[in-house]
DNA sequence: ATGAAAGCGCTAACAT
DNA sequence: ATGTTAGCGCTTTCAT
């Protein structure tokens, strides 16, 4: 167990040689010439005493601290921040780094979340994490600059950094393609009715995978509502009193989705026999707990905060050049989860 | 912004001071006997040129990081952490400390545990919260004891740590009461099957709490399975199926109660007229979703780790002796989240 | 009212 | 093959 109370000197004087010493066989130092039977007797004495090397130090000489920021949004307001913290938080301890965290509101002020990464910065952070609680445009505060620094989930406004996202359009072309798959030909689309990325590029691409079959991708149905529950309830109920009612129905969100199984029901409509569905995220709690289970397509959250926190390490080890990256954002596939919720049409 | 080239020793060099002065007005040292226009001329300096101190500097130095650990136990797997750690932040933000986080595996070994802790340790945090996925009895690893901690969501199997944890019998018998006061006499009890708390707990709790009703407490209805939807589905079957059917059901969970909702309707029950549901946990995405949205019983876990973080700090600061909480866990309350599922029995 | 200097624990150039 | 020493940026004692 690490004393706190040991340093270097100490285990110098136990071991008999010079502080040089000790740190050059504890860190291992390539160049240094030392006896084997020296190495051991450092290696002894820092055991013995129970030393642990102080990080804060190493950092103010060697001006690294191993030591990321992630500023969140919201964090647990949704189980999708927890994903990305994880995959983040893994892919550091990986590479010997840990994560200072702070949470700040989607809807905070730029000057507050300046004073988040300045409380980061003021730690000497090595790089910054900035992760957003859905896929959007965000305005990004200036200091963020100040060190290597990399957008999960989001884009920025000025673009300049680099950034992951989800492949909202990829997404949705899967869930379509299953749904085509399984033979339905009249497939009804619940879309969000936010502004943002996701609302377009689903709708776009639910159109398209449409017309690539040979359909009127043009005229299928989409009903738009909030993406809660009882959005998708009211959509559903719209979309399902149509007289070419759609056999399939492609969801925002598996929200939305858990709101069209309850309009299934009270319409004597049942999954999947008579109403094939597929979701969007993968929210578990409840793609995997609705029944049937829902199959969906997943957001890649846990991957997009590894891929960002193994890019940003890279960055602060000059393995590589964010700026190169900052033109483009990059895109994370969002792989189909197959549950229950997918049969052949009727007739 | 803050300007990383930037030290104290520049700006006493452009205010035309030592570095004394600067690090007196820079942080309002009490007895620093400094005229006024000294430390307007300092200040504008350290303005002017973007200066942040450096808290790897200062922490060196004064032997104080301003820095939480935080080794989570499976972050993300449940919203539940994320309500710790978001509880944690908050407080800690508050007080002006950071929170450096770790994830943990609970089912990881004791010295894995250890070697996270010990991470934490050679980087000098002031104290640690260790916070668990579920209320249970914890093997903590030993070097937990270098600094002051807080455990969070469960109690040490050796004690001697403070702890806060959940009112999991007041929780109970809340729930109970509620259905007990909309005038329940036939009331069943949804239960898991690990052997932890919670289910004694409230099974404990169920019982007294009929019994203090002037009801049969000992013969009351339970049926366990493992607390996810499915076994809440079974449980519920079976407890429907009694000739003296329950007209409500406490669940052990939220998922134990989605299911019951399922076995409800299979059975052509509807809720709250023919049948009164409470549940526990209050994870939203269930409770609030479920048609009728779901009364139950919430978990304080932003609470706790607020509580926790409070005293964690009092601690590190040597407002509190956490020794002396140590010797009983606290208990925090779980209050009622009234929703639609609970109404007057028919008959 | 202000400044000089030591030292927190470590690394790394530079001796020897 | 190993040791001496300066210095990372800051706080704080002690002088002046």
């Amino acid at each position: 167990m690490s004393n706190k109370n040991i340093g270097i000197k100490d285990v110098a004087t136990a071991a008999g040689v010079s502080v040089t010493t000790v740190s050059h066989v504890l860190n291992e130092v390539a160049y240094a010439r030392i006896s084997p039977e020296t190495r051991d007797k450092v290696r002894s004495a820092a055991e013995q005493l129970g030393y642990g090397p102080n990080r804060l130090a190493q950092a103010l000489r060697t001006q690294r601290t191993g030591m990321l920021g992630l500023v969140s949004e919201d964090i647990a307001t949704t189980p999708h921040a927890g994903r990305i913290i994880l995959g983040a938080e893994e892919a550091a301890k990986a590479r010997g780094y840990n994560l200072m965290i702070i949470n700040t509101s989607g809807s905070a002020s730029l000057e507050s979340r300046r004073d988040d990464v300045e409380a980061l910065l003021e730690r000497r952070v090595d790089g910054i994490l900035y992760a957003t609680m859905y896929h959007r445009i965000v305005e990004l505060p200036a200091n963020l600059g100040s060190v290597p620094s990399v957008l999960v989930d989001s884009v920025a406004a000025g673009g300049n950094i680099t950034a992951v996202i989800p492949d909202e359009e990829g997404g949705a072309r899967t869930a379509v393609q299953a749904l085509l798959a399984a033979g339905h030909r009249r497939i009804g689309f619940l879309n969000n009715t936010d502004d943002v990325p996701a609302t377009r590029q689903r709708l776009h691409a639910f159109r398209t995978t449409l017309a690539e079959a040979g359909l009127d991708g043009g005229a299928a149905p989409v009903e738009s509502e909030v993406s809660e529950v009882h959005g998708g309830y009211e959509a559903a109920r719209r979309i399902l009193s149509r007289d070419d009612r759609p056999t399939a129905l492609f969801c925002y969100n598996d929200r939305m989705a858990m709101g069209a199984y309850r309009a299934a029901g009270e319409l004597g409509l049942s999954i999947p026999a008579d109403l094939s569905v597929v979701g969007f995220d993968d929210q578990e709690l409840i793609a995997a707990n609705l029944h049937p289970g829902l199959t969906t397509v997943a957001l890649p959250h846990y991957e997009m905060g590894a891929w960002a926190t193994e890019h940003l390490i890279d960055a602060v080890e000059g393995k590589t050049d964010l700026s190169l990256m900052a033109l483009h954002p990059t895109i994370l596939g969002c792989p189909l989860v197959t549950r229950d919720s997918i049969a052949a049409p009727l007739q």
